[in-house]
DNA sequence: GAGGCGGTCTAGAACGTTCTAGGGCTGGGA
DNA sequence: TCCCAGCCCTAGAACGTTCTAGACCGCCTC
């Protein structure tokens, strides 16, 4: 159907020839700006087609000052990445704004993902999850506005969206201590973002419920929660377990019920992400849920507010969770409210 | 650390005039090629940093025809996908290529995945399990070079690199056969990318040892492996079972041991794709493992063929793939043969 | 001493857009 | 009649690179 030559693209400069206009005025119909006639705009529009006639971004982006592009690097391997994308997509189609991607991989390095986005003019970058040491965020600030998402960066220079972790660890524990529990173990995450703030959360909710806090080490993928979850079974078992996340969680399970223990029966659990494996009817995991939407709006309007120089009150955005109670929480075995169904707050 | 002013980026005249030299020879120093002397060199390098110049990737693509970028759709909740990235990152960079990704989300169709990189005016596509009609990316081969990957698609204009999927289903069944099994079900993946392949592959494999085929609707998700699993409950069980996915498999192991079946007891289970989860310890699913590393490899060189007019002698490659034996597969329990260790070939 | 040659370097034209100035019209008010 | 405003349209200069031609210099060769 698309016409004629693979040789050549055809460009503004053809479809003003074939219109017989100039191609100022074929560049003034693309952009559906006013300054053209609709008999013009007709005329022009259907060379174009003719022509199977695509802007070059390349050249676009060159010539306006603004390039309207905003750069976002993201985890090949992490699942949540994924879902923070689609809304970032949406996000950025509202203000008229376009994403350009670039991944961390294996063989890829967070710096290489950044430079190749400086590369392609980006005017700012959000960056899901970094790495990077603070000190080298920082130094990228000074060049373009930089929005972290998901993870807590102590730098002046950086804007941060992210989820109230710490809250998200105090509605798990209210949670579990109004179905009576008294002895909740936390499975932590290690060095990964958004690790530090839960455990913080725990310690805090815990200490708030009278209780004692007991950290165990683990990890962002199922065979860390596996390893906790040996732990775990080595001595007498706690009521109630919360997990860095819902892939640790489901290693920790799967352990746990190998082993012949029962969930919520011998133990509750509960995830954080509310990932899709948590929604599975057959996973059924209780998770402490974050706000993609939120996160991902919230993230798209402060690195443009930045770019419009725009005074922003507070550097750090913190977005509520959401606990979301499935089948793996329920009262402990021993209070005498084991009628409980499992899905009752306080 | 970077100078002065975030007012405008540097540009080749601005280290052109530090260095006091022309823009012509401050770009043969930063693309490395022959034609300046050591002494300028160093000179022109230095002037760029310390005004922080990075090169515009625009500009450079802009005036040079061959833009050297390799366009990549990929579906943002697919976690295949995302290794797959990782490979096609490391094949591009080794023929000096770049990627452009865009993704497709919940909210962003293949369509409009597929013309913001013809905006970028990449010089081919690589398209990963794309759902788009055969007519569509027929008529989109004849703008640029199409790659097709891990999907057949019947057109002579694209060309298609995936895993021989018949041929896994084959290993998975010589497996099981070769353990003792004689009833074998396959959960079918339904309208999935491979899952007709895969499902004729099994059916031949069947029919080949002699055996009667049967195959259960299933998905790519582990509630539709859930949901095959239930149907599985309801009859009496086979002795093993091969799944579409991991995912599924997944959903369905788990389902199953709810339900107080062991496996590889019970039921043997096979999956496919070799994704992370199946490789973790606490589910150690024997599974059929696609060469992502040769599938992307493989992807990009015809890309790269197509473009320089290499003549290609067949449009689709096919990349053998590998049973992964761990222990989710075992002799059945009726054959005698159960001190077989689960890990044994025919 | 003329000519040629390799090594450095530069001027200026691309590349495909958008933007800034302005040039013709047409029509309406003084 | 003249002027001005408004519409539609165009010429030509950007944007930041790369590429093509060629200039200049010193050295070697004949």
């Amino acid at each position: 159907m698309p016409p004629a030559g693979p040789d050549r693209r055809p460009t503004l400069a053809d479809v003003a020839a074939r219109a017989g206009v100039s191609t100022a005025l074929v560049s003034i119909v693309m952009r559906d700006v006013p300054g053209a006639s609709v008999a013009t705009r007709e005329r022009v529009r259907r060379a174009a087609d003719e022509l199977g006639y695509r802007p070059d971004a390349r050249a676009r982006l060159l010539r306006s000052s603004r390039s309207r592009l905003l750069g976002v690097v993201f985890g090949v391997q992490h699942a949540f990445h994924g879902d923070l994308l689609a809304g970032l997509y949406d996000a950025a189609e509202q203000a008229g704004y376009e994403l350009a991607l670039s991944a961390v991989t294996p063989g890829r390095g967070e710096q290489r993902a950044v430079d190749s986005l400086l590369r392609d003019r980006c005017e700012a970058l959000v960056l899901l999850g970094p790495s990077s040491p603070t000190a080298h965020l920082s130094g990228l600030a000074t060049r373009l506005p930089v929005v972290v998402v998901a993870r807590s960066v102590r730098s002046a220079a950086v804007d941060v969206v992210r989820t109230a972790d710490d809250e998200g660890m105090h509605l798990a524990l209210d949670h579990l201590v109004g179905l009576g529990h008294c002895d909740v173990v936390h499975v932590d995450g290690g060095r990964a973002p958004g690790a530090a703030e839960r455990r913080r959360g725990y310690r805090e909710a815990v200490r708030r419920h009278g209780l004692t806090p007991r950290v165990l080490p683990g990890g962002l993928t199922e065979d860390d929660g596996a390893a906790a979850a040996r732990t775990l079974l080595a001595g007498p078992l706690p009521g109630a377990v919360t997990v860095f996340n819902d892939r640790c969680a489901l290693g920790l399970l799967d352990v746990l019920r190998r082993a012949g223990r029962t969930v919520p029966g011998d133990v509750s659990v509960v995830g954080y992400d509310d990932s899709r494996i948590a929604r599975l009817s057959s996973v059924d995991l209780t998770s402490v849920a974050q706000d993609v939407e939120r996160l991902t709006a919230l993230a798209v309007r402060r690195a443009l507010d930045r770019l419009d120089g725009v005074p922003v009150e507070q550097r750090e955005l913190v977005v509520p969770p959401r606990l979301v109670v499935r089948s793996t929480t329920a009262p402990p075995r021993w209070s005498g409210r084991s009628r409980g169904d499992g899905r009752a707050g306080r």
